[in-house]
DNA sequence: ACATATTTTTAGATTCGTCTAAAAATATGT
DNA sequence: ACATATTTTTAGACGAATCTAAAAATATGT
C-alpha cells in the first residue's frame, strides 16, 4: 500500500505530464511539490524500484501504466469528494479542494463506487474539472476560454482554469460561477479587457486574465 | 497538529480510561493498539512532553484535559462517518468501521459540522454507541444487556457491546438488528442460552454469550 | 523477605520522508 | 569549443515511528 506521500508524487506527475510530453524532470517536480530536489531524485529512486514510474538519471521520469492507474483514482477520488463537499454539504467551490487533499487519500474502492452512485455519476466537478470514470477517462467537451470568443459571442460558464481561492472568490462575487450566461458587449484593444453581460441582466467589464481563466461553452 | 499515529494513541488512551480508573499502563496501550511495549514508552514520553498526557515512569499516563478533549473529537468523527456511510451509502454495520478508522482524522471542523447538521445530529452510531456532542459529552441511556432482562421481559434492541466483524454479520443474519423487537420466551438453566421471539414473529435460541452483547431498552 | 515473574524502560537498529551542502552531469551562449 | 550556468545527484544528517533484545524496576507468592 502507498503512502500518502507516494501518492502525492503519482499525482504530480500525473499533472505535469497532462501539461509537457517527455519526461517530467526532478525540478518540475520538487517545484510542484514544494520539495528540495534531492528529496525527490530519492522518492523518484522508490517509486521507479516499485514500477509505478519509469526513470532515468538526469533525464527524468514518466508514470508507468500501474503509476498512471493510480494517479486516475486519486484525481477521480478528489473531485468525487468536491462535488460531494459542494452538492451535499454546501461547501463554496473555494474551500472544497483542501478538504478533499484529505479525502482523496482514503482506501476503499467501495466507497468510490458507491460515492459515484450517491452523487448521480458526475462528469465534471465543481470548478469544471472532469472526472474520471472508473476505467480511469476523462469525459470530454467543446470549450473555450472566454478570452477567445468574438463580440456578440454568448456561452455558459463551465470551468475555470486557475483554482486560487482569490480567484473563485472574484468569481463569486461577480456572480461568474458555473451555469451563468455571458455575452460579449464589447472588448478593448488597449488592455483586452472585455465588457460582457451577466445573466441577460448585468453588464460588467472583466479583465484579459480573468477571461482567459474561464471556460464557456458556445451557444448559438 | 497531531499525527494520524499521535491521534490513535489518545484515542486508545481514552477508550482504556472507560473501562479501568487509575493510570493507564504502557502494556495496556501496547496491546490495545499491537504495537510493542517499547514503542509505547517512546510515543508516551512525547505526548507527556506536549501535555496531551500526563506520564510517570512505570506507574502509566493520564489523559490531560486537551487530550480528552482531542480523543473525544476523534471519536465523534468516527461515529459521525459511521452513520454517514451507514444511512446514505448503505455500507452494512459491519463495513462502516474500518472505513471510519481512517476518515475520522480528516481534520476539518467545518466539516464535522456540516457532516453533523447533514445528518440531523445523530445521538447514537450504527451499533448504538454515543456520539459525543460539539461539547465532547455523550448522551446516556438506560440500556440493558438482553442476558440481564427475566422471563416476559421485551424491548427493543438499541446497541451491541461486541464490534466484531463475525458477530455482526451473525446478527444481521438472524434480524437481530437495531430497531429490533425482542422477548424473552424462555431461560435454560442449563448453559444460559435464551429462546426469544424475535420482532412479534420468529423464535429462536441465542447463546448467553450472545444475549450478553445485545443492549435492550425494555419496554412496558 | 527474598526469589521469581512480570512489567517497563533503555539501547541500538531500521525505514520513511525530509533537509542542506557539495559534487557531478548536462545545457547554454558567445 | 569552452567557460559558465543550470539541473540533478550524492553524501550526510535528522525526526518520526517502529522493532528486538537486554537491563532495570516493580509486583507476587510462599
Ligand atoms: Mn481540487
Ligand atoms: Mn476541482
Ligand atoms: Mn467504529
Ligand atoms: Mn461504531
Amino acid at each position: 500500500m502507498l503512502s500518502f506521500t507516494e501518492e502525492n508524487y503519482l499525482k504530480a506527475i500525473f499533472k505535469l505530464s497532462e501539461k509537457t510530453d517527455g519526461p517530467i524532470s526532478t525540478n518540475a517536480i520538487a517545484h510542484e511539490m514544494n520539495t528540495a530536489a534531492a528529496s525527490v531524485t530519492d522518492m523518484v529512486k522508490r517509486l521507479a524500484k516499485n514500477d509505478f514510474i519509469l526513470y532515468e538519471r538526469y533525464k527524468g521520469v514518466f508514470l508507468s501504466k500501474q503509476g498512471d492507474i493510480i494517479a486516475r483514482k486519486l484525481i477521480r477520488k478528489h473531485r468525487l469528494w468536491e462535488v460531494f463537499l459542494f452538492d451535499k454539504l454546501n461547501f463554496t467551490w473555494d474551500e472544497v479542494h483542501d478538504i478533499a487533499e484529505q479525502l482523496e487519500h482514503i482506501q476503499s474502492e467501495e466507497l468510490v463506487d458507491r460515492m459515484d452512485k450517491y452523487l448521480g455519476s458526475p462528469k465534471f466537478d465543481p470548478h469544471g474539472d472532469p472526472i474520471p470514470n472508473k476505467n480511469g477517462q476523462f469525459a470530454i467537451r467543446e470549450q473555450d476560454p472566454l478570452s477567445e470568443l468574438v463580440l456578440k459571442d454568448k456561452g455558459i460558464i463551465v470551468g475555470v482554469r486557475e483554482h486560487s481561492k482569490a480567484f473563485l472568490q472574484y468569481l463569486e462575487q461577480c456572480n461568474l460561477v458555473l451555469g451563468t450566461h455571458v455575452a460579449v458587449l464589447e472588448i478593448f484593444d488597449y488592455d483586452g479587457s472585455i465588457k460582457i453581460k451577466i445573466n441577460h441582466k448585468i453588464e460588467q467589464i472583466i479583465t484579459q486574465k480573468v477571461a482567459n481563466n474561464l471556460f464557456i461553452i458556445k451557444e448559438e
